[in-house]
DNA sequence: GATGAATGAGTGTTCATTCAT
DNA sequence: TATGAATGAACACTCATTCAT
């Protein structure tokens, strides 16, 4: 199965109109899920947020649903956008790694409230728009991994496929968590001193193995 | 501010039977919860799967969030518990860490769908009792931390305060993940091999950093 | 495919109240129905004209349609029970045939509201509950067959199977007019000259057929 | 109060427009009101159906029930216009009863769809636009009326007034019949052999009255 | 202590109709 | 004339919670 973008039917017929009516119903669901989570957000404060009747807001989705998919779908471009802007794909060293985990952790940062919504909603999403989703998360996990990959194959890191895929997830969840366990970290730790630290921690390992030789 | 554990009021008397009452509550409603989330279970669901009127249910607590609260607290009491049986936490050793890292893994796979409900859900509960649950991952973060005082206190790490503190909330997460992240992970590890690329991804860098000198 | 009484679920336990209430709720459903049709009535108008709350209603029934299933199954009983009441359905005469037409019609006319209502709506009943309504309807039809049957065998009718049967839709049909054309026929007979006058038409060929020789 | 036809206003000019326009609404109407009824077909679904933007639908006809008004008329049309193509209304005779009778079951048998939608909807009609469709079906009727008239006056019936006007009903109603009941008469009978029974019943009392002599 | 019938505010969603373009 | 985006009143139905028994 090959999922593509899932596209949403609406009853409007103007393609640009939709682009940008569901941008900004998308960006007052946003601020209200993050106030209030999915469940107790009404499709009318999220049409009253954007600037329309209910009426209109039906015109653009058919249900409550399909604007919880928009907003993961909008956040994950925007997330994606943001880090293609940054930093290059096509190379790959150490510094590289570094500087790519540096800018996502600063995307995550800019966009913490979108992130954690999209993190702790898109559970909400039905069995059929979620594989939606969840690819998209593997698309951006596949960023790191062909970074690690590239750098393996510089000689500048020593992984096996495994230990790439798994470093990659850890990479995605630790710029999660700066979101997610907000309430703890931010009182220890700065951005920075967090993105160092954790870029130590993530690295430090495995850069320094050709020195000391494999574990089991 | 000094947080105990929060009491939840009950119009019954009898102590011992509104632990046995809760009790049965609680697991009813993590299956549900579960299966469909805190929002799509209903407090009759709830009191019919635990074998009580809904009005019974109301004697025992005194709203739905009670239920979330109950279910939060009692999914973390059995993680600790079962830590606890498994892991002298008096030690202080690189082999030690290891073990509870792995014991928390195999914690976290047993009560995999209880973990997750508590990771997903605990959002939903009111300003009022989520200090009570973060107070609780703070504990659990809390025993990592101790653990690895104690290693670093034998000689066996070099970690400075901060990097004891990130480095366990590192490890809380990776069990974590190991849930929330399952849709992947699970297809591509087993627990044991998740576990020990974990450890030495948690664990490799810091451990030969004597040998190679500091990072920045 | 044998069809019984269709069960209608309800969230109250005690049988006797779910008699007791849903009959004043059928009671006000037909009311409202036969003033403005059943997609013009609203559940909460059915729940304030029978005296309760909209989640009493919902109590008792569990979606508009089973209120109209429930009123459709109470005018049949209805018309039944006060059929059986005054006519016995054990003799065949031609007599006995026509005392069954004028009590049916007079049974129609007392409940002409209620008739006229199941009359127009029940075409609104999903594919899923509308055989047990037509299953009634040939139960009344019935009813007239057996009665034609019962004549035939004492000699007193000259009819073929086919015949009986569709007398006895006729018959019945004769009855309904009486209230889906009332704005006609009340204005030319009053329900005796109707009646007699239908039995007459009913009847009549068919009475004197065996003096006259079959058609063709 | 004279009834005309009943003018439905529009905001177009054109009335050779109107014309062709409505003709188009009405029948992609009638198709969707057979398949859905009146109340579940959505004004939307109207004008795409019939190949028209929602807008244009409004310039057209100024309501809903316009359009079920504009569906009744046409099939009241249809059915006169097929009759009057059949049948010479002019003579006076058993046989041409007869024969006007098949033809009129034949005409239903056509269009049964048709005339069950009038039938079953006609009722949603407002109490303004109701007698414009009850005068159509005393035109019907009439017809009938009219007949009987003239063979009574050719001494082949022996009818008084109201008995040649309830005999015209219920020559309507049976032919109604034929679609209301279609679930169970279509089992029984072919159209032909309902027919030659229906008129055998209709007919064979009055006819062979002069024979027998009045019946109270 | 236990029950379950009653409540009604609140929810997602629909759809006839309007009107600016 | 034709279009279709916008509207919002209205609807069926849900569910946490209460309280009389």
């Amino acid at each position: 199965m090959v999922l593509g973008r899932k596209e949403v039917p609406s009853l409007v017929k103007d393609e640009k109109l939709i682009e940008k009516r569901r941008g900004e119903m998308v960006k007052a669901a946003v601020n209200l899920f993050k106030e209030n989570g999915f469940h107790r957000t009404t499709t009318r404060e999220i049409a009253k947020a954007s600037g329309f009747s209910i009426g209109t807001l039906y015109e653009y989705i058919r249900s409550k649903e399909d604007i919880l998919y928009l907003v993961c779908d909008s956040i994950y471009e925007g997330v994606k956008e943001k880090l293609h802007e940054q930093i290059s794909l096509a190379e790959g060293s150490i510094e590289h790694v570094k500087k790519a985990i540096a800018v996502y952790f600063n995307v995550v940062d800019e966009m913490q409230d979108e992130v954690l919504v999209m993190y702790q909603e898109a559970k909400s999403l039905s069995r059929e728009a979620l594989p939606y989703v969840l690819k998209k998360e593997l698309e951006m996990t596949a960023i790191f991994e062909d970074l690690l990959h590239r750098t393996v194959a510089q000689g500048e890191l020593e992984l096996n496929e495994e230990e790439v895929k798994l470093l990659a997830h850890n990479i995605l969840v630790h710029g999660q968590m700066w979101t997610f366990r907000r309430w703890s970290l931010r009182k220890e730790y700065t951005l920075e001193e967090y993105t160092q630290m954790q870029i130590n921690l993530l690295l430090y390992g495995v850069l320094n193995r050709s020195l000391t030789g494999k574990t089991s």
